[in-house]
DNA sequence: ACCTGAACACCGTTCAAGT
DNA sequence: ACCTGAACACCGTTCAAGT
């Protein structure tokens, strides 16, 4: 890779990254290739398709979701719900990002497929905890637990809902998860 | 109004149906003008704005759907998830509905305001039939059920669920429903 | 090997000019 | 009073021409 283009590469991811915070994953490629100082043609060089750019912006969160888990203790019920609060929080960090993540959910060879599959982990990781302390027994499905949680961030953000709203949806959306995985818990 | 004016109106209306039945709500509007044989300027004569137009395409939708909740019965706890999944669906009739409908959610004075409340009123008849016959007894939030049925609707079309993926959701959001509300029917 | 930027076919939206 | 359709500023995307 001649020096001039590993320049250019990180101008584009800069700029990206710069623009989709404001603007959202779906933020003009023109506008970036503008902002990053470069041709529109020298973007769509270095990253064929929208999702590849946003693979590369999405390096940083995929760590951040991951460390979030990492850092998350459960030891009752309402720790799960600020789990999911937080992981639809994390999805929509970016206008468009829920949705830009789900469209891919079946397409194994996406440039987005970390990114969707470091949320299933994270998850799965997490309620692992919910399971070792008895807070359920039964299997719970992370593909489900995973599209709801991203279902609530898509409406919060279209919506626009309040925080106490999305709490809302996710306190049902738990309660639901731990009836049907025969939790021993109650209320 | 004149009776050309009313004529081009008609055309719109009607070739707005058939565009949007096949491209969803986001279709363009320059084709649909075309479709309908006359000027884009015409179109925004008649409907200044996208929701206006698609207000007038969804006249025929919030009739069927309040058809929908009046022919339904409810006599047990599946029944409930069955009235989900067919609101689901049909917040999914044309691409791009359920966002349509919630990116309009806190705005009254929306011409899709009739389309959104729509649904939550048949929503409300049909949970106070799951009432009556004591499935559950606290007080259901019509707002947060629409909105996590609206949640289910948007991943169900951006991730191409299947059918069962999405009932699978649906089952988790009416077992949590049922929980919060106290119910009496278990499993 | 890589970059530029004009060019193409589209958007939504407006508005002078027509009838 | 209503309609037309060219025009504007934008998209995403491509590709000859340059270095």
């Amino acid at each position: 890779m001649r020096s001039d283009a590993r320049d250019n590469r990180a101008k584009i991811v800069a700029a990206a990254i710069d623009i989709i915070e404001q603007q959202g994953t779906m933020a003009s490629l023109n506008e970036i290739a503008k902002r990053a100082g470069i041709g529109p043609g020298t973007l769509y060089r270095h990253f064929p398709t929208r999702d590849e750019l946003l693979a590369e912006v999405l390096v940083a969160w995929v760590a951040r979701v991951e460390a979030a888990a990492d850092a998350t203790v459960i030891t009752s019920k309402s720790d799960l719900v600020d789990w999911l609060d937080r992981l639809a929080l994390v999805s929509n960090e970016y206008r468009g990002l829920a949705a830009s993540i789900a469209a891919v959910a079946d397409d194994a060879d996406s440039p987005l497929q970390s990114a969707h599959s470091a949320t299933l982990r994270a998850n799965d990781r997490v309620f692992a905890q919910g399971r070792a302390i008895g807070l359920f027994e039964g299997p719970v499905d992370a593909g489900t637990v995973g599209r709801l949680v991203t279902g609530v961030a898509m409406v919060t953000e279209q919506a626009a809902l309040s925080a106490e709203q999305t709490r809302a949806m996710l306190e049902v959306v738990l309660d639901g998860l731990l009836v049907r995985a025969a939790s021993s818990v109650q209320s």
